[in-house]
DNA sequence: CGCCAACGGTATCTATTGGTAACTGGCTAC
DNA sequence: GTAGCCAGTTACCAATAGATACCGTTGGCG
């Protein structure tokens, strides 16, 4: 029996959430809109190397998932720009933990890596 | 420019933490291992619907990250051991905080889908 | 008028990855 | 004897990620 939600059971909705952080872009996006709205074309510089198939595929789910929101301006050339929602933002502590915990470790795990690969 | 590490490098080391918080069963196995060393079998079936393959995938990048330690003891019938290092024990802090989130912003990421679907 | 660029994407193809099913080898229980 | 456990491995397949090319609209430029 799981006290903090039942992470092991395939069905858990928690499941859903590591899903998306393991989405790999989706925290970049998290990161890049922290500082303020942004463009299709901005999103994808500042990732840097992503197809934009991809990143369509991320905005929409996060979109669906009510981290991000999508305004769409008629006008031409088109332009389109994302926010993050309230929901969205409070996604970045979380993130922020991680990121926090990776870079402290990072040097141990890298050391480990190569002492494994040594083998 | 970006003060909390260069995430946006593909290079970042941080991306590597990402991409293994994203593996799906890394997560899980740290929480299963969270209250003491599991054998094979017992993570296998403590995950629930996992193929033995992907598994132990897992179990050699978390041992090769220096998350776990891996001990084989030659007896008839064979028994491995897995166990949580101290670097992989650090990490439940994190997990849990993203855990935490999840649960939280669970209701909402459904109401979101839903009224996203609908439309 | 013809040409090209900017924008926010699609369309198509390939590479990688996650996953299933079946097998291994040494043993033990029925 | 044959069925099964343990900790995987091997062969194979489907779904996904990613690279590359292309689209429609319009405005500027020659």
């Amino acid at each position: 029996m799981v006290t903090k939600g039942n992470v092991f059971d395939p069905n858990c909705p928690t499941r859903v959430i590591l899903d998306r952080i393991g989405d790999k872009w989706t925290v970049l996006v998290v990161l890049l809109l922290r500082d303020g709205p942004l463009r299709f074309t901005e999103l994808r510089d500042g990732i840097g190397r992503v197809a934009p198939k991809v990143l369509t595929q991320t905005l929409r789910r996060m979109e669906r998932d009510g981290l991000v929101s999508r305004e769409v301006f008629a006008e031409i050339p088109p332009r389109v720009v994302y926010t993050l929602t309230p929901m969205g933002a409070s996604l970045i502590e979380p993130i922020s933990v991680l990121t926090d915990w990776a870079e402290t470790h990072m040097p141990a795990i890298s050391k480990a890596q190569t002492q494994y690969d040594a083998v």
